[in-house]
RNA sequence: GGGCGCUUGGCUCAGUGGAAGAGCGCUGCCCUUACAAGGCAGAGGUCGGGGGUUCGAGUCCCUCAGCGCCCA
């Protein structure tokens, strides 16, 4: 026993992670067979950002699970993973270097970051590709560093042997190996389509990608006309893509259109005739119920194109400007070839805000445009990372397929275990949106790469038809560098010989195979075997759509089976405006600063208080209970390993009593954290505590300092180191740092691999009520001293106790205890309905 | 437009058809030999509105409103 005199939690995080580490207290072991393991599949953070209370967080609500499984005996795999890979990563770099990647660029060798130091403002310095990446590597490892800190401090308990990064290799080789099937399986495919566009970024994004925002625009009223010279009126947003425009459409059941179905009109400016078609996408009561379509506006116009079979003429570049055309052209046939070359030529070249703004004027002086735009405030779709909204943009891609599994995955989905529950419906509501099979392939650079070559015709030409695939045991590779198998490297590039595809994955392609990745599939598989599927998927809710969605689907495709049985997802932390915090907002409390302010445990306290999915307000008032609490035990523990009596055989009828009222606290918080309701078992947990040191421990402390001789201060002596054994237990996966100190004052290891308590560890020799009715009657007494303004070591001169014959039983068996609690002289029970408490204090002058 | 969640004291939140709860904050008391980074107590609520079921509704049903989120 080594109890400190004025124990504290100063210095408990560095003293315990680094106990911890060197003991391999959370060491993985995996030599345990399946059903004794527990597999967490932690979300990677994507290290290009700072983690805030919003990791603090969901990673504490995990780490409440991987604690409690690795008490009840589970050997717990709990790796952590680091996302770097991708554009977060690659617009750091940037910022951060001052630098921008130009893959026509040769690489440097040993190439000097620190060389390109140079004044504030500068234009960015253009560096090749390889040495792009290797800035990408140097950075997030750096940043990995910071972030592995503080979560130690934070009291993960993290195997960090168990580590990966979403750009290592061996997430390369599980994303290139995985895709490769895909792509034998057919499940992979490669296609010349209008894909969602970022003009900014420059790259294909995917639907789950996207989001809507309202912004203002202007309705244009715009006359066509028809062949016999009237004018049809329609209504657009976006009149810039008049040139791109190659029907009109209405609803087949509008009689107001009915009789222009089937003949053709000309566009303003353009002169080019458009066939009028019927679809039921049309909106009869959008605009003048008539809309024209243009290649392409939105998805809508993706879906009339295709199903109308309209030809396409494409007007916007990949930059986000109009391009140069020539009218006349095959495929750009004009009734004015001359005069619709000089329109486009006046748009050429201008980005479509601006192109809009000149059309405009265009169709104004042209007498084309009806009044004046009207404002209008739409939903616009754009890069959840964008600043300007999306282009659809023709492009070759590559594409997992989802729309085929729809009922698959709905189905997987409702074999998943949500917690809560109702987070399910966001994943089915996904699930049944989907309108476009995975976009995987993104035009940048720090990315797993795309293992496809493609054969070069003898004009140099790509045959995208029959793309060449690398064997397995190759991988990772980078097509860039290496060759396809059996070609020779000089003739890279040139006709006849092969080019490599130059894209790299989605970050989601790689990270949605964290559960293989981290089990080692296909590298290790004794560990695969005992690892997959895994237990628990702990995530926000933000990012059920990706992560949550393609980790099922890659499963599915790659398995035939769900990645883990378990999903529990957090909420966001918000701040005290009910503001989702967030650094844009300048709201944010920085992790270390609430570490240094309230220590680890605290914070951990404040955020296993907030209940899985639902979003919690930042409240550092909480984080002070939760100081409070872990200072509390520190002193209490203290208290009751400082008692001098020697612990003897537990007799008494309230030490019974008490540890059998704990019994209930012990099942109570065990059935909570089996439903994942740490929440709940925290409160019970804490209010059994709060009972312990007010009520038991006043009780039993004159007692336990023997003024009743050895027996009897033995009886309570052992009964609060069996309290106290227990409650620390049970306070351990939520206080980490405050129970392993106290646990290491008197017993041997870990704490946090001792088991978790059971009901039956502790005796069920008597009724909990004794403890409790003594407990009311004591609070009654105090009431009335500190109501009469009195010390509480003033003496009663007569407590006068009614309550029920049963009761008063009970209550007598712990009479003792309560009178030397009270100072009560004089006790008087006496038989009444309820419990009722007088006190008669001492006369003042006593 | 469809869906999910939330609405309980000043704040943050529990609440399982059977007497409205906790913590914080506030007010007051106690410098008590584990703890002043403490202890004790007090005030404070027509449980978002309306309707219904029930002997009995914060809880179940309907409806309306507000807030947040997901999807189209």
């Amino acid at each position: 026993m080594n109890v400190p005199d004025k124990p504290t939690l100063d210095g408990l995080e560095a003293k315990w992670d680094e106990w911890w580490e060197a003991a391999g207290t959370y060491r993985f072991d995996r030599s345990k067979p399946r059903e004794r393991i527990y597999a967490i599949d932690t979300p990677p953070p994507t290290v290009s950002g700072s983690l805030h209370v919003g990791h603090v967080m969901s990673y504490t609500h995990t780490d409440l699970i991987a604690r409690y499984k690795r008490m009840r005996g589970f050997e717990v795999f709990y790796p952590m993973g680091w996302d770097d890979n991708g554009l977060p990563t690659e617009r750091r770099v940037q910022n951060y270097f001052g630098v921008r990647c130009d893959p026509t660029l040769p690489p440097v060798e040993r190439f000097d970051a620190s060389a390109l130091e140079r004044p504030e403002g500068a234009e960015p310095v253009p560096v090749s590709r390889q040495n792009f990446i290797e800035l990408c590597g140097r950075l997030t490892s750096e940043d990995e560093r910071g972030f592995e800190a503080l979560f130690r401090r934070l009291g993960l308990s993290v195997d960090w042997t168990h580590t990966y990064t979403t750009i290592g290799e061996r997430a390369r080789r599980a994303s290139q190996r995985s895709f490769l099937r895909l792509v034998r399986a057919g499940l992979a495919y490669s296609a010349e389509a209008p894909t969602m566009w970022d003009v900014d970024f420059q790259t294909a994004v995917a639907q789950a990608e996207i989001e809507d925002r309202e912004r203002d625009g202007l309705y244009h009223r715009v006359r066509f006309l028809r062949e016999d010279g009237e004018p049809v009126e329609i209504e657009t947003s976006r009149p810039e893509l008049i040139p791109a425009c190659v029907a009109l459409v209405t609803h087949p059941d509008d009689d107001r259109y009915r009789g222009l179905v089937g003949s053709r009109v000309l566009t303003p400016l353009f002169r080019v005739a458009v066939p009028v078609v019927a679809h039921e996408l049309a909106e009869p009561d959008r605009g003048t119920g008539i809309a024209m379509v243009c290649t392409f506006g939105d998805v809508t116009d993706v879906t009339w194109w295709r199903e109308l079979g309209l030809p396409a003429r494409v007007v916007v570049e990949r930059d986000g400007t109009i391009g140069a055309r020539t009218f006349g052209a095959p495929g750009w046939e004009s009734e004015d070839p001359e005069r619709a070359n000089a329109a486009i030529a006046e748009l050429a070249g201008l980005p479509v805000e601006r192109a809009r703004r000149r059309i405009a004027e265009m169709l104004r002086a042209d007498g084309a445009l009806v009044g004046d735009p009207t404002p209008v405030r739409h939903v616009v779709k754009f890069y959840e990372k964008g600043d300007r909204p999306l282009e659809v943009i023709t492009s070759r891609q590559w594409f997992i397929r989802t729309l085929r599994f729809r009922e698959e995955l709905l189905e997987r989905g409702r074999q998943l275990a949500w917690h809560p529950p109702f987070m399910g419906a966001r994943y089915a509501s996904w699930v049944e949106g989907l309108n476009a099979d995975w976009a995987v392939s993104r035009q940048r650079y720090f990315g797993v790469p795309i293992p496809v070559w493609y054969p070069l015709d003898d004009r140099g030409r790509p045959d995208y038809e029959h793309p060449i695939l690398p064997e397995e045991p190759a991988l990772p590779v980078d097509p860039q560098e290496v060759a396809p198998p059996g070609h020779d490297p000089e003739a890279r590039g040139r006709p006849g010989g092969f080019a490599a595809d130059p894209d790299v994955f989605d970050t989601w392609a790689t990270s949605s195979l964290t559960p293989q990745i981290a089990a080692g599939w296909e590298e290790d598989p004794d560990l695969f075997a005992r690892l997959f599927p895994m237990d628990l998927r702990p995530q926000a809710h933000e990012i059920i759509r990706t992560w949550l969605f393609y980790t099922i689907l890659r499963a599915h495709l790659e398995h035939g089976s769900l990645p883990w049985s378990h999903a529990a997802i957090s909420g966001f932390v918000l701040d005290p405006d009910r503001k989702k915090m967030s650094k844009s907002r300048g709201n944010v409390v920085t992790p270390i600063e609430m570490f240094e302010r309230h220590s680890a445990d605290a914070v951990r306290y404040w955020a296993a208080s907030a209940r899985l999915g639902v979003d919690a307000a930042f409240d550092e008032q909480q984080m002070r209970v939760g100081r409070r609490l872990a200072i509390k035990i520190l002193n209490a523990s203290r208290f009751v390993l400082s008692l001098e009596a020697e612990a003897g055989p537990i007799t008494e009828r309230l030490d019974l009593a008490m540890l059998a009222s704990l019994r209930d606290t012990v099942r109570e918080a065990t059935e909570a954290l089996e439903d994942y309701e740490h929440a709940r078992a925290l409160d019970a947990v804490e209010r059994a505590f709060w009972d312990f040191t007010d009520d038991y421990l006043e009780l039993v402390k004159q007692r336990a300092y023997g003024v009743h001789g050895p027996e009897a201060a033995g009886s309570a002596v052992a009964a609060l180191r069996t309290a106290l054994d227990v409650m620390l237990r049970l306070f351990a996966p939520f206080l980490p740092y405050v129970t392993e100190e106290v646990w290491s004052w008197w017993r041997e290891g870990s704490i946090h691999r001792a088991a978790w308590p059971t009901p039956d560890e502790l005796p069920a020799l008597d009724d909990p009520d004794v403890y409790r009715v003594a407990a009311a009657v004591l609070t009654a007494v105090r009431k009335e001293k500190a109501l009469a303004k009195v010390s509480l070591r003033t003496p009663a001169r007569r407590v006068a106790v009614g309550d029920t014959s049963e009761r008063l039983a009970k209550l007598r068996a712990a009479e003792t205890d309560l009178r030397e609690a009270g100072r009560i002289e004089d006790l008087d029970l006496r038989e009444a309905p309820a419990l009722e408490v007088r006190t008669e204090l001492a006369r003042t002058g006593d």
